[in-house]
DNA sequence: TTTATAAAACCGACCAGTTGGTTTGTAAAG
DNA sequence: CTTTACAAACCAACTGGTCGGTTTTATAAA
């Protein structure tokens, strides 16, 4: 076999065992051992691929940021033309689609962060420049950052394993932070923002029912 | 001194011990050796009022949930007679305090899980009873929660170090969920979700509609 | 108040097993 | 023959946890 396509193999091989790792026994429990028994590999292979564990770590977010990036490029070429905001739906179904994913990009980030908390400066560097064109091309800006906030909270409560809700709720709120049209009663211009006068008391007007 | 408050005192220090290290060093890092050293007990002394690490991770846990529900309670009375929705109120205060407070229960949080993911269980029951509280209080339950998942996401992404958000930005968001009549221009009534954001919305597809 | 005894808190050495990482050996590819 | 990919034994440091012993506090009889 081809030296580069060996390598390649091993490589892949350690990640996967890794990610099937910590989905299955929780971050606490991804050594390198573990990840040698788990692929197969010896740990001197492992260590081959990879000098430390650190850089396997850094692979691994790496490896899982790319795919949610292609799933991310791809969601938004379906959208850029139909949505008014596809920055902020690209960002709210690749989030949709991670939470829903068993081998979770936010596990890889998880492990990462108790190791070597520095890590997360990669996603961090990468999520701000989303949220910059997030705001950019929002008609309220801070109404588009608490619906990105809301469906990071529904994925990383459910990936705590804390989420009080069930599957079911947790399609439906997706399904409606994903819908422009029922966030744009309450839409405040970025340019003058007074305590919800204008725009804000006119759909008030405009709901058909209220609290009592 | 008395028998009682010397324990007091040790496992005192010991949970702020474990505070301090998971905080700074991130939750991988936490070990007896480690809290041992932090709180200048020896690891006997430690072993003696936790007999094991699992202990400890549970003590961390309830005490931090035990702060958290006590800032709830008082919030709670504050705001039950002037707030329609208090408990949403008091959810979402609760969270932007866990989000400002630097000891904060959710580094327990992410230290139990990493380490032992069944002692989730507790809170997410707390948090349960919660949801449901809010749910029953609201004229339109699916935004109350995606307004609890919204505090959530502002939590735990700044938690995570992985929040790409100003300090300003934060404060400013938290402020915006917590405000009733920012959200009051959208609600949809449980009883009858119909298409009432059809006629602000001209280009978007019409509401998903689920349950009568 | 003193003294005897217990119980609880605490210490620090120690244990077996695991950790990330190194070294040595070997076989295949180039 | 040199380099690369991998295997397996090995290592020092560290892991959670145990254990025998010391100090401090509590109880109560003398």
């Amino acid at each position: 076999m081809d030296n580069a396509t060996r390598s390649e193999r091993s490589r892949n091989a350690a990640l996967e065992a890794a990610i099937a790792i910590i989905a299955r026994d929780g971050p606490g429990r991804l050594t390198l051992d573990a990840i040698a028994r788990e692929s197969g590999l010896s740990k001197g292979g492992v260590m081959h691929q990879f000098r430390t564990k650190e850089a396997v770590l850094k692979a691994l977010l790496e490896r899982q940021m790319a795919h949610f990036e292609e799933f991310s490029t791809r969601y938004m070429a379906k959208v850029s033309a139909t949505s008014a905001n596809p920055n902020l739906a690209t960002q709210l179904a690749t989030i949709r689609e991670a939470a829903s994913s068993p081998n979770s990009a936010a596990l890889a980030l998880v492990a990462a962060m108790v190791e070597n908390p520095g890590l997360m400066a990669l996603p961090r560097e990468l999520e701000t420049k989303r949220m910059t064109a997030i705001k950019e091309e929002a008609t309220d800006p801070d109404l588009a950052m608490l619906r990105w906030a809301g469906a990071l909270g529904l994925l990383l409560s459910s990936l705590f394993g804390m989420s009080p809700l069930s599957k079911d709720e947790h399609q439906r709120l997706f399904a409606r932070l994903l819908d422009d049209g029922q966030w744009t009663g309450l839409e405040q211009p970025a340019t003058k923002r007074v305590a919800k006068s204008g725009a804000a008391s006119a759909a008030k007007a405009a709901t058909p029912r209220k609290r009592a």
